[in-house]
DNA sequence: TTGTTTGTTGAACGAATGTTCATAAAAGCA
DNA sequence: TGCTTTTATGAACATTCGTTCAACAAACAA
């Protein structure tokens, strides 16, 4: 009946990702998305809308993929909680160390930009966070049940530790050479888990 | 012999210098410039050259005032080295907090855009971390031999602690709805350092 | 084959970008 | 009052921005 799309959206969406990701919304003109997705600007906006559509399908996507890595980590995890925690902690921040780019985190980037965003994109940003904190919270309070993390602690506080320390890191890791200032950051972490 | 300015560059620097510190170098046009400095086009580049320079010069400017605030509050200070770390920590954060434009950290948002700023810029912002770094590693060692601080715990790393969670903290500190969670994390920071 | 439907192309649009430049204006000195 | 020097003005520049659209192409149904 009618003539099949010559590119597949997915892989198109993907490549859109990795720019805005490396570049920012501002920073990215629509040109750099036309070419990396491979597509021209017609078929651009005929499939993805307008810019501003094509970066939150984006931030959708680099999130989405977040959270299905962050719940698999818990999932497949046979450790104890505390041993998950350190390890998911890990596992976050090995991704960002080996990415060649260094293209730190999606949604951190995009906080730093907040004024130049839509509404349905700064409540994607914060509930991102918020999402976070939750994951965090619960785990440890499942290794103060376990008797691994001291009830004495604030639970809440820890979280907010945990989280704004990945934020930092994050930012760190934007550039090679504070590379080693995340290091230590992180082995820091990781002892005052306890 | 010649006409005089009709305008304070430092002031139209001071303006300029805000525009960059909310909006970012790539969020920023030039005409949003000229007209918060409120000079012309033509007098903007025969003052400051071109935007990549009055960039500089702007995040020169900002240095330059958080070290003398730095470097004041730790000289003012009567207090032992420890109370002293804990509120220069909090002279910092409340600054960021009493900024209703929640411009958060000029250097911090700089080095989120690193793929669009010149060598010199990046440099800049390389070296201000160091800086920070080497001032609450001299605060944390002169602790330390005050008894206040264990001398089994890494300066080091507490340093790139202390130095990851205010690059944290100024990011959250950019949109009010995570204030919240600056603040928590905060209070678990300073009652870490013993 | 023809008709219908959907996908592709890339030239073109108006608006905005960073920057320049010819002209006018203001000050002190002759 | 000229004359010289520095500054101020804002129209204008070429380029790039995000976006649109008319023409063309490919598939299937009839």
């Amino acid at each position: 009946m009618a003539r099949p799309k010559s590119f597949d959206p997915d892989v198109a969406l993907h490549q859109a990702m990795n720019v805005f990701w490396r570049n920012g919304y501002v920073g990215t003109p629509m040109p750099q998305l036309t070419k990396a997705m491979g597509i021209h600007p017609g078929n651009l906006y005929t499939n993805f809308g307008n810019k501003e559509n094509l970066f939150f399908r984006s931030l959708l996507l680099y999130q989405k993929g977040q959270r299905i890595r962050m719940v698999n980590h818990i999932k497949n995890s046979t450790d104890d909680p505390l041993t998950c925690i350190k390890s998911l902690i890990q596992n976050i921040v090995l991704q960002a160390k080996e990415d060649s780019d260094c293209k730190g985190c999606f949604t951190v980037n995009t906080f730093l930009e907040i004024n130049h965003h839509t509404d349905r994109v700064k409540e994607k940003v914060v509930s991102y966070f918020s999402e976070m904190k939750t994951t965090f919270l619960n785990l440890i309070l499942q290794a103060q049940k376990y008797g691994q993390i001291s009830v004495y602690r604030e639970a809440d506080g820890l979280t907010a530790m945990i989280v704004n320390a990945l934020v930092g890191i994050h930012v760190m890791l934007r550039h090679p050479q504070t590379v080693d200032q995340s290091e230590l950051m992180l082995s820091e972490l990781l002892e005052n888990l306890r």
